[in-house]
RNA sequence: GGGCGCGUAGCUCAGUGGAAGAGCACUCGGCUUACAACCGAGGGGUCGCAGGUUCGAACCCUGCCGUGCCCA
């Protein structure tokens, strides 16, 4: 076994080695006793067929692969079920991309052709994330791998759609929606995203003489389109202009002044110009006010409007316009820059156009209300529950969903249009109809729809298989809560209304986003995106794993360095380097623990492994995955390897039945400490187990062994009480070695007294304190009044420093006198007699007697130490 | 503008009513036959500010300041 553990050595044949025994899949026998396993499913978060791993997969992964490795090793029928989606826009622009290379639009192909063409694509390079997976060790069921386009999920789609299309769920309306000029489709509201962008606020003369109002705009080139001025009803500056007609500029037209509870007086002027075809508020303004809807700009964002701006692009006709209406006077003010929010596609950043078009809609109305009683009545759990508010935000405000695209990429709507203005919804299983001037609508659906039935779906939904019946609804859903209400809401919506109310999983586990590590979002523009491939390759992927599960707090974004990485893979080095340890000092795993041979040592290692497990067990049931990372690592570096392990030595040096004694529990704690870490670190820890037992090239492996449970017989709080005291003795001793610059090489001979309970453990602390037995010439130089009561006398031949003692003794002396003053003005304190509870009370006794007899202790070191001395 | 968070050691974060903690960084000393990716020891915080409640406040309440996110 090398001194070092070398990631890229072991982690793909590992992962060839589970997948080739069949571990990833579930196990639905029954168990042992006969009775059936409980089953426990999670779908992973499709991620996009033209995605590769990020840092957020990796701890998204990282966390749903720990949940899915513990309740295997439980027991549990375990299924993590992978996949991708579609994602139509996406993956549209990635093969329009390459034909742009080559001078063609997918126009040149035609409609069918190009389809085939991103099939082709997607069979030769799509899912690089699906191997990169493999490297981080996801343990999900590549044999129930889906895809939202394939024939099963497709057949989903269509079933549901027909579905909700008859329950009057579906319908297809004339709405403003959000429109991408560069991508030429819908957008839903959710892949729109806002920011604060830098425009400017011009406000504008409209009309002359008697009939004038000045509107305020940061969107002057629509005013082409304008169909009216709106003000509030209740505003005295313009009451007397509310239903007069006012003239456009440039245009000559004439527009009503119309008044509408909308506008927000304070807003601007408090006159708002009014264009139904291009702005979603104005559209509801139209609607009310019975107003034309003017479209002057086409689907790239082009003017279309008939005059000298035709054929301007949206900025470009924007200071034309303001240019155009200024030489004519009529512009009253203008503020530059003006910060105000601007919506962006959320593919290619462009800015969102609201444009008036003809657009299919899920009305969301009883879908949303169910999807948020769910909740409500606690049938599903979102965890941190401070989230939910969130979420009924959401839900409890949701607009009708937008479902239409104007791609070729994805599932076409089910709908044929006829010669004579008929529309039919066609089934899964029923023809379209035939005959002639019959047409299919052209558009397909937005990806999330079929995202939004990955529950079921995937599971083999519409038809009723055991898959389903077995694990749905799935246990828990693990995902960023920045996509709480992309995602998570549209599952519940789909869940709820495919499965007759059966919600689509039980717990929603939502975490935070990776930041580096002085809490920045990554970007690429500040050049702190981490790729989670590189630290793989240079720290490993358990070394990556354990850094993210490290810092994943409920509820908190997570920060992460490349440092901190290195620092776990310390970590998996310094288990490797135990198991060496124990393996090179003849640890084993075989036979029973030998209980009643057990040393004081023994019992309590064994105790505070009883007392991580149960810890544990708690932290994962209440998904503090952090504390879970924070507890092992503290057992196995603090306890296991600095203590453990050393006081192991002597005995292990020793040789004879005790030695024997050690051995085996040597490897009962190492195999239980490795099994704990496993859902965390996998291949470290298959790797360190496979030695341990001595599997060979058996197929063995700590990913199907038991999941520790506590043992109660083994918990011993007086073991940890005796191995504490000890512990306190040996650190004194080496705090006064430290201080006096003794080496540690350098033995030096003392006499322990008053060791008490401690006597039987006279040699190990000889061995950590690096002491020596008094020879014949013991002439002691130092008196050590150690807690406890113990006293060591020890011969360092004038080498002591008594100046720095003298230091040491006197700060450990004010610290105790603070302690014992803070005390002691507690129980002088009525109120606080009278009112604290009898623990606290007794609490505060005992501390004010260890404090003083701790001053006492220091008071006598203190006088103990002589005049003269090296320094004086 | 509305809503929700956060502010604790140099950095990142735990701790939510009864002794201020961790990791990393830092200082000192060490290659002590598992590990220098290591070992031993240590320094470091009026818990954002100001009031209040309480016998007792980092923790509860009010206000202020700073900061982040979501929605408009």
């Amino acid at each position: 076994m090398p001194a070092q553990y070398v990631p890229a050595a072991v982690e793909e044949r590992l992962y060839q080695r589970w997948m080739d025994a069949g571990y990833f899949a579930p196990d639905v026998s029954p168990r042992e006793d006969g009775t059936p396993r409980p089953a426990y499913c999670i779908v992973i978060p499709p991620p996009n067929v033209t995605g590769s791993l990020h840092i957020g997969h990796a701890l998204d992964h990282t966390i749903q692969d720990a949940l899915i490795r513990r309740r295997r090793m439980q027991g549990y029928a375990a299924l993590w079920l992978p996949g991708m989606d579609h994602a139509g826009i996406a993956t549209q622009n990635v093969v329009e991309r390459q034909l742009a290379a080559k001078g063609l639009s997918r126009h040149d192909l035609g409609r069918e052709k190009f389809v085939e063409r991103v099939w082709e694509w997607k069979a030769e390079s799509g899912g690089a994330i699906l191997g990169q997976m493999r490297r981080l060790g996801d343990s999900v069921d590549w044999s129930r791998e889906r895809f939202t386009m394939d024939e099963g999920l497709s057949r989903a789609v269509l079933t549901i759609f027909k579905r909700l299309y008859d329950d009057g769920l579906i319908y297809r309306a004339e709405r403003i929606i959000n429109w991408c000029p560069r991508c030429l489709t819908a957008l839903s509201d959710i892949e729109v995203e806002h920011s604060e962008d830098e425009g400017e606020l011009v406000s504008i003369r409209y009309g002359d003489g008697d009939v004038q109002i000045v509107v305020a705009t940061t969107r002057a080139e629509t005013m082409l389109g304008d169909t009216a001025v709106a003000v509030h009803p209740d505003d005295d500056r313009y009451r007397h202009l509310v239903g007069k007609e006012v003239e456009l500029p440039l245009t000559g037209r004439r527009i009503p002044i119309v008044a509408d509870p909308h506008v927000d007086p304070e807003f601007g002027t408090g006159a708002v110009k009014v264009t139904p075809a291009h702005d979603p508020n104005d559209f509801e303004i139209g609607q009310r006010h019975g107003l034309p809807s003017l479209t002057v700009m086409d689907e790239h964002g082009v003017i279309t409007a008939h005059g000298p701006f035709q054929g301007l692009d949206r900025f470009e006709a924007r200071p034309a316009i303001v240019a155009a209406l200024r030489a004519e006077g009529r512009i009253v003010n203008e503020i530059r820059p003006y910060k105000h929010a601007v919506g962006h596609c959320s593919r290619c950043k462009t800015v969102v156009e609201p444009r008036l078009s003809l657009q299919w809609f899920v009305k969301v109305g009883p879908l949303a209300k169910a999807a948020a009683d769910a909740v409500r009545d606690g049938r599903v759990r979102i965890h941190p529950p401070e989230m939910a508010k969130r979420y009924f935000d959401w839900v409890d405000n949701m607009y009708d969903w937008c479902i239409s695209r104007q791609l070729w990429w994805g599932h076409r709507i089910p709908v044929w249009y006829g010669p004579d203005g008929q529309t039919v919804c066609v089934g899964p299983d029923e023809e379209p109809p035939a005959g002639e001037g019959w047409v299919q609508d052209p558009d397909v659906l937005d990806t999330w729809f079929s995202s939004a039935l990955w529950p079921f779906s995937t599971l083999g939904w519409p038809d009723d298989t055991e898959d389903l019946r077995r694990f749905y609804p799935t246990s828990v859903l693990v995902t960023g809560y920045d996509i709480l209400f992309f995602w998570v809401a549209r599952m519940m919506m789909f869940g709820l209304y495919a499965m007759n109310g059966r919600q689509p999983f039980d717990v929603v586990l939502l975490h935070g986003m990776v930041r580096d590590q002085y809490g920045k979002k990554m970007s690429k523009f500040f050049g702190n995106v981490v790729d989670p491939l590189e630290w793989m390759d240079r720290y490993g992927a358990d070394a990556t794993r354990f850094t993210l599960m490290r810092g994943a707090n409920p509820g908190a974004d997570v920060p992460v360095s490349e440092e901190w990485c290195a620092g776990s893979r310390n970590f998996c080095n310094k288990l490797w380097n135990a198991t060496r340890f124990a393996l090179l000092s003849g640890a084993t795993v075989d036979g029973p623990l030998p209980t009643d041979k057990l040393s004081t040592v023994d019992r309590w290692i064994l105790s505070r492994l009883q007392d991580v497990i149960a810890e544990v067990d708690k932290q994962f049931e209440e998904f503090e995955l952090a504390k879970v990372c924070d507890t092992l690592y503290h057992f196995a570096w603090d306890d296991v390897c600095d203590w453990y392990l050393e006081l192991s030595k002597p005995v292990l040096n020793a040789g004879g039945p005790a030695a024997d004694v050690t051995r085996r529990v040597l490897g009962y704690v190492l195999d239980a400490l490795l099994r704990l870490l496993h859902p965390v670190i996998p291949f470290v820890t298959d790797e360190l187990w496979r030695a341990l037992h001595q599997v060979g090239d058996g197929n063995d492996s700590i990913m199907v062994s038991a999941w520790p449970t506590v043992d109660r017989a083994l918990a011993n709080p007086a073991a940890e009480e005796e191995i504490a005291a000890l512990r306190r003795v040996v650190t004194e001793v080496r705090r006064f070695r430290s201080d006096q610059g003794l080496r540690i090489s350098q033995r030096v001979a003392a006499r322990l007294d008053g060791l008490g309970a401690l006597e039987k453990h006279e040699t190990l602390i000889r061995a950590l304190a690096r002491l020596d037995q008094p020879g014949p010439d013991f002439s002691p130089t130092a008196k050590l009044a150690v807690s406890g009561g113990v006293v060591v006398e020890l011969d360092t031949r004038g080498a002591i420093d008594v100046a720095a003692e003298r230091a040491r003794l006197e700060k450990d002396l004010a610290a105790a006198r603070k302690e014992e003053q803070q005390n002691r003005r507690k129980l002088e304190n009525e109120s606080f007699l009278a009112k604290a509870p009898e623990a606290v009370v007794a609490k505060v006794r005992e501390r004010l007697a260890t404090a003083e007899a701790e001053i006492a202790r220091l008071e006598a070191q203190l006088a103990a130490l002589p005049t003269t001395g090296r320094d004086g």
